[in-house]
DNA sequence: CGTGTGACGCGAG
DNA sequence: CCTCGCGCCACAC
């Protein structure tokens, strides 16, 4: 279906908005759940120039490492997840303990 | 309207 | 263990 490009970026928007304060996701799980498992480089091309507004910083890379391109870069990153509540170690947060699942339990 | 680049991920060598 | 290359879609120019 044709559409699928469309719900793509409405799926991505609207899984980042669903990320809880303290909670994180990656790029690829994100992609994944949007419909497109292999697009994580799409969900970055939606970070940067997509809408602002949302929650970027609850989304890292499968790693756990911040942005490079995140406002203020990864400092601005770090800073953005600290307030949250989340500790970062060397530029990389502690994923596998706050990874967050919208549908899984 | 066509081309390039990007805040990523994973398989292969 | 490491490095290299392809795939994916959106958006800027």
């Amino acid at each position: 279906m044709y559409e699928r490009t469309l719900n793509f970026r409405s799926e991505v928007i609207a899984l980042v908005k669903s990320i809880p304060r303290g909670r994180l996701m990656t790029y690829g799980q994100i992609a994944a759940l949007a419909g497109s498992p292999r697009a994580a480089r799409v969900v970055g091309g939606i970070a940067h120039y997509g809408d602002p507004a949302l929650p970027w910083q609850r989304v890292v890379n499968k790693k756990g490492y911040l942005a490079s391109g995140y406002p203020g870069g990864r400092r601005g990153h770090l800073a953005a997840l600290e307030n949250e509540g989340i500790k970062i170690t060397n530029n990389r947060a502690p994923i596998e303990s706050l990874i967050w699942w919208p549908k899984t339990k």
